[in-house]
DNA sequence: CCAGTTTTTCCCACTTTTTCCCACTTCTCT
DNA sequence: AGAGAAGTGGGAAAAAGTGGGAAAAACTGG
């Protein structure tokens, strides 16, 4: 499982030096090959190849005339991009995707279980403290398994 | 189970000094290996690791597309940060979180079961009077349990 | 299809940050 | 008052971050 908050920067040439923590696991469980890709909030999703390969699966069974799962295939499928980290664990970040997180130099990189989440740090800062305030969240439809969550 | 309060201070490097009295019971129960992560209301939260892998687990079998969900997702699991005890039974809070909890130096760590409580001094006193002020529970949403609880 | 030019990739080396541990100070209990 | 334990600061070694440059690849126009 993925975790935890990491402050990056994007050097000048675009490179996201991936947090050492994290290497050595990607060197093993997908020799480096990664796959980044868009989110429906305007940040970046960035998966192991195997694990996105099950996604794009899932995604790929939808049935192509409902529209929502069709917005999904366009997005997530099409905007899914393989890159490879270098011998310093960085990679290069494809500038429409740079461009659709609105990422330039500051970046925040969020573990999420199977896979990592790449905000610009502004605009996760302002996300972040949107759902804080938001503060109730039994005014949002809970799951059952929700309701009942004890942490 | 872990209980009361504690009055703590933060080194310039940003070192909690964990209490002498769990350092033992850490040491034991997850070879000192902690989770911090953060709290709805500001404070930060610090689990024994296999305490945390439970409610991660819970956490991340939530469905992705339920608002709720995944708000919780990115608040716990994406800040989530493992830290481990020194020799000196210290854990050095990372940036991010101490600076999403406004912790300074002083600080208040409180337990509660499973997990501690981490809040700035000044904070928590003020949290703690207004709750008290806002005296009357019977006013707040009750779930079922609560309304025939004998203390 | 080839040569010149630009872009991309890959790796080296320097700088900065982090980590780990030692030692001093302060508090507490006898 | 002294001894032991806990709290606190600091520094050196190691690791990670960062920029730049040369080689390779790709593109373009003739």
């Amino acid at each position: 499982m993925f975790r935890g908050v990491n402050r990056l920067n994007l050097d000048v040439k675009g490179r996201l030096a991936i947090p050492t923590r994290y290497r050595e696991r990607l060197r093993e469980s997908c020799a480096s090959e990664l796959v980044i890709t868009v989110d429906t909030d305007r940040c970046l999703l960035i998966y192991p190849l195997p694990e996105w390969q099950v996604i794009e699966q899932k995604l790929m069974r939808l049935p192509s005339y409902n529209k929502a799962a069709r917005r999904l295939q366009r997005l997530l499928v099409g905007h899914a991009t393989e890159v490879e980290m270098d011998g310093q664990g960085r990679v290069l970040l494809p500038p429409p995707l740079r461009e659709f997180a609105g990422l330039t130099k500051h970046a925040v990189m969020i573990g999420q279980g199977n896979k990592f989440e790449l905000w610009d740090e502004q605009r996760w800062n302002e996300q972040r403290d949107g759902w804080l305030e938001e503060a109730d969240l039994s005014e949002l439809d809970l799951p059952a398994d929700l309701e009942t969550l004890s942490i």
